[in-house]
This record gives structure tokens, sequence and C-alpha cells, in this order.
DNA sequence: TAGTGATCATTT
DNA sequence: AAATGATCACTA
């Protein structure tokens, strides 16, 4: 399969996938057993738990900044809840909408930046699986074929136009074939954005997500192999 | 039951 | 306040 990127670290950058396969089997308790981290009983309160915790297993920074999270390598880790047939369980968040200026170029977005290379880790994530017995499944470093940049370049770019034109409101997850702009957290706060007429509105924070159809493919174009 | 809209915790 | 890590829960 050709791959858009440009490989400029490959030694390092497998010895993260290296890593991250030799936790393939286990399951989340056994990671946290070598954290010496506590497997909570559910995950409401603990939303972001086995990102963090295998994003710490691997030795990533725990960072808040948008930037991947091997900053060097430019590698993002995602971790993919899987249902029993083996396919995602929910969208994946990649990044907020810039609430600032959004006429940028795609190859300039935080959208194409986030998802220029990306090791995803399928995790089980059913909930009739306690937290603790959930396994972890082999990892794939992947990045967008061309032909799925095409996809969410366009998507992209139709959401950020509406966006940028002060139909932020009008926007719905209905929109765009792999990502789609849904609200997220925050989303009790408000904040004051420039509308097309000039006026300040208020608006409600939102995300970039890729549908499970998306993470789907990508999860069976790797099985191939 | 898939998908949308809502929500939780933490860090800087 | 706004970014990270996502999952919850209702409804069509």
């Amino acid at each position: 399969m050709f791959l858009s990127h440009e490989i400029t670290d490959l030694t390092d950058e497998q010895e993260v996938l290296a890593k991250a396969q030799k936790f393939a089997g286990l399951t989340l308790d056994e990671v946290a057993a070598r954290l010496n981290w506590a497997v909570p009983k559910n995950l409401y309160h603990a939303r972001g738990w086995v990102g963090n915790l295998l994003e710490t297993a691997l030795g990533a920074k725990a960072s808040t900044r948008p930037i991947p999270d091997f900053p060097q390598l430019g590698i993002e880790i995602k971790t993919l809840p899987l249902k029993q047939n083996s396919q995602p369980k929910e969208s994946t968040f990649v990044c907020t909408l810039p609430l600032g200026d959004l006429n940028t170029l795609w190859e300039q977005s935080r959208v194409y930046y986030k998802l220029n290379r990306v090791l995803w880790i399928p995790v089980e994530a059913e909930n009739y699986i306690p937290i603790s017995k959930r396994r972890i499944g082999m990892p794939l470093l992947w990045s967008p074929t061309l032909k799925q940049q095409e996809i969410l370049k366009s998507d992209w770019e139709e959401l950020i136009e509406m966006a940028s034109l002060g139909k932020l409101s009008e926007i719905t997850s209905h929109q765009g074939v792999y990502l789609q702009i849904r609200p997220t957290a925050n989303n009790r706060a408000s904040y004051k954005k420039m509308s097309e007429d000039g006026n300040y509105i208020s608006a409600c924070y939102k995300g970039f997500y890729l549908r499970c159809i998306f993470t789907r493919a990508i999860l069976s174009s790797y099985y191939m192999y």
C-alpha cells in the first residue's frame, strides 16, 4: 500500500511500534499493574483512562498541547474501542475546531497534522467485560492513503468553509463522509465569536471526529496483510 | 442498534 | 479558557 507520508525516522518509529506490539494480548489490569495504576470500576468518571494508560506505558509524555503524543516522531497514539465483532464502538475524536482564524490550508490544519501518522491500538470495549479484563489488540501504524486524504480534505474544506462563513450553528454531524464536526467537552461553556455580519455571537465548542466507517476501513485494510 | 448530541476528568 | 484523553445515553 502506498503511504503518502515521508519516512524520516523509521528506526525510532519502529521501536514505538515494537513496544506497542508487546502489549497485544495483555489485559488492561496487566498493563496497569506495571505502572502501579488502579483500574477504575467503570469509565463514567474515568473517560480517557485507557488512552492515558497506554500512552504512559509507551513512554509518551502526557500533554494537553495540540501536538502529537511523540512530537519528535510526529506519531499520534489513539486507542480504538472495539465491539464484540472487532469493529469500532465509538467515533474517534481528532481535535477541536480552532476558535480563531479558520482561513488555513488543509496541509496546515490540525486535522491533517494529527492524522498524518497514527498508532492505532484496538482495545476491547464491550460493557459486559470488566475494565480490568479487557484485552489489548495488535497495534497498527497508519498514515492516510492518497484516496483517504482526498476525502478527508474535501470533508474538512466543506466544514471549514461553513464555519468560516459564520454558519457554524448550521453544521450538523450528518455532514462529512469520514470526518464530522460534533459538539465536544466544555459544552456548557460558550465563547463569543464573530459572525458573518460582523456581530459577536455565542457559540459552543466543537470538535472533529472520525466516523466509525472510516476507522473500520483502516482496521480491515491492515488485516488483509 | 447506529449515530448524534451531551458529558466527565485533568492539565496548562 | 481551551486543549488533552474519550465514553455516555438518548433517540430515531
